[in-house]
DNA sequence: CTAGGGTTAG
């Protein structure tokens, strides 16, 4: 019955189970839980805990493992509130909930975006004296780590070996893979060495959690060399490593190697996956070659691979930059037909592009359909219509979808703020902009340089010099790296309106900051002093430029 | 019979 379960044979293990009652034969506890997990794990709630009922009436009492099936049941279909009176009911029925019931409840709550939950429950248990053991400390971990709260999760780690809960391969191979994501080589090469010190030994995951983090910082080259290295000592090679090493070729322009690698992957009678595929046809059109792309999506099919949603997504946005919105829809209907259902990506494509034919109602209209589909936008959905509402100076419209974004609790990103200031310099009135910057800094919303950057350049322009040195500081107190590019858009701008004092004034503490002026920004400030009759600093900076030997021609 | 892990798109 076990098997005809696990292969989805529901109905013949239910009728092996009417059987197995007809003749006598009562079924046991362990019996009712095979079944009522096949039941759960295919969706059917209700047929379950029927189940559960009935084992009563054959004198048999539902035990933990019923009520954890049934949770992860309600679990699995999002139900986290059906999940939560299911160990309501146990308590009831004088059960103790055990660890792998809280296991099951942490990990709902964190995979519905509640790691905050999670955690509470964990303090439940901690509070009822069951330990959390390996499994529940590395599911809380895990769900930390994909929202990016790593510290908090290497914590975690440190607790566990505080209290003798010995951390296992996936644990670690977890922490390598997001402190590499994070762009912290150096930490996770040291957890590695952590993990190899308590003689755990590395496996597939691992190595690809080291692959990505090799791609991540060091150079493709190194990545590569640890990649031979992995397909030369293992004797089953994994296609997720020819993936990553593929995908990093497409995304550096080397489709070539990429496809050499495709090669040896059917040589060595590997089967490719859909991603295989996807990231070498997202390389091809990164070359805007999208015969080829297309021709690719082809050929996954003689493997009997089904593209994905994801394929045509990437097909669909090369045809969008090239502005080709028939072929672009006529891929849209392609999916339709062959029952591929798009995702909120596929629709944020087209919206941008009804954007790029400045069709922003009907892109207006694309977003409502979404959340009419059940899909939910995201910022970059939000992000795509703002920018074309504030380029066709509609910056009413560009805010009211700032107001329903987060209505809907998305939470604006910096992006989203870029774009709104930008369009109040642009197209609106910058003393607005001033105030939506101010407005932000006191609610300490997340911003990023650019931010300031843009407001700086409209200050320049319109000649506000004053407040241009004032964002210019706040810049700097916000320890941002400023670069020669924000100096040059700053002293270019004032030297077009010969405001000499200020360019100086910049000039100089571009110096200061250790930054070496280029010949361009030489070049303007040169024009600007003659232009203005101020031949000491012309002949001053000339002399400077012979220094720096940016007079060479 | 119940709990945790990897790659791709805007």
């Amino acid at each position: 019955m076990s098997r005809f379960c696990k292969l989805g044979f529901l109905d013949v293990a239910q009728s092996f189970f009417c059987t197995m009652l007809k003749f006598g034969l009562p079924p046991d506890t362990y019996t009712y839980n095979i079944l009522i997990h096949g039941l759960c794990v295919a969706g059917s709630m209700e047929e379950a805990i029927e189940f559960a009922n009935d084992m009563e009436k054959n004198g048999l009492g539902p035990d933990v493992v019923t009520f954890n099936i049934l949770a992860k049941g309600f679990h699995l279909l999002g139900l986290m509130s059906g999940a939560g009176n299911v160990l309501k009911n146990m308590l009831l029925k004088g059960l103790h909930p055990d660890q792998v019931t809280y296991t099951i409840l942490i990990c709902g709550h964190c995979q519905a975006g509640n790691i905050d939950e999670g955690l509470k429950l964990r303090e439940e248990m901690l509070s009822l004296h069951l330990p959390l053991n390996c499994i529940s400390y590395t599911a809380l971990l895990s769900s930390l780590c994909k929202s990016g709260r790593v510290v908090e999760a290497l914590n975690l780690l440190y607790e566990m070996e505080a209290t003798g809960v010995r951390p296992d391969v996936v644990t670690y191979s977890i922490l390598i893979h997001s402190l590499c994501k994070q762009g912290e080589v150096q930490k996770a090469i040291m957890v590695y060495r952590d993990m190899i010190s308590k003689r755990i030994f590395p496996n597939s995951f691992t190595q690809t959690s080291i692959l990505l983090g090799m791609c991540q910082r060091r150079t493709i080259k190194e990545a590569r060399m640890y990649f031979d290295a992995l397909t030369r000592s293992n004797s089953t090679d994994c296609v997720v490593w020819y993936n990553i090493m593929i995908d990093q070729y497409a995304k550096c322009g080397k489709i070539g190697e990429a496809v050499d690698l495709y090669k040896q992957i059917v040589t060595k009678g590997i089967t490719p996956s859909t991603v295989t595929f996807n990231s070498l046809i997202y390389g091809f059109c990164k070359q805007r070659k999208l015969d080829e792309a297309r021709w690719w999506l082809d050929a996954m099919k003689l493997y009997g691979l089904i593209p994905s949603a994801i394929t045509y997504t990437i097909l669909m946005n090369a045809f969008c930059e090239e502005r080709n919105m028939k072929s672009m829809l006529a891929l849209f209907h392609e999916m339709e037909t062959k029952a591929v259902v798009p995702t909120h990506v596929t629709y944020t494509v087209i919206i941008k592009g009804l954007c790029r034919q400045w069709k922003l109602q009907e892109a207006v209209q694309i977003l409502n359909d979404m959340y009419a589909k059940g899909l939910r936008p995201d910022q970059v959905t939000y992000n795509t219509i703002i920018q074309s509402f504030c380029k066709a100076r509609n910056l009413e419209n560009a805010f009211r979808l700032h107001t329903e974004m987060l209505a809907r609790d998305l939470v604006a990103t910096p992006v989203t703020y870029n774009l709104l200031i930008n369009g109040l310099c642009v197209y609106g009135e910058l003393t607005d902009a001033d105030s939506l910057l101010i407005s932000l800094q006191d609610r300490n919303v997340n911003l990023t340089k650019v931010a300031y950057t843009t407001i700086i350049k409209a200050h320049c322009a319109k000649g506000d010099v004053q407040r241009a040195i004032f964002y210019f500081g706040q810049m700097m107190e916000k320890r941002f790296e400023i670069s020669i590019r924000d100096y040059s858009a700053v002293i270019n701008r004032l030297s077009k309106r010969s405001l000499l004092t200020e360019v100086k004034f910049f000039f100089l503490m571009m110096l200061c900051d250790g930054i070496y002026p280029d010949h361009q920004i030489c070049e303007a400030m040169l024009n600007a002093f003659h232009e203005g009759g101020d031949l000491q600093s012309y002949f001053q900076l000339l002399g400077k430029m012979i220094k720096f030997g940016l007079l060479l021609d």
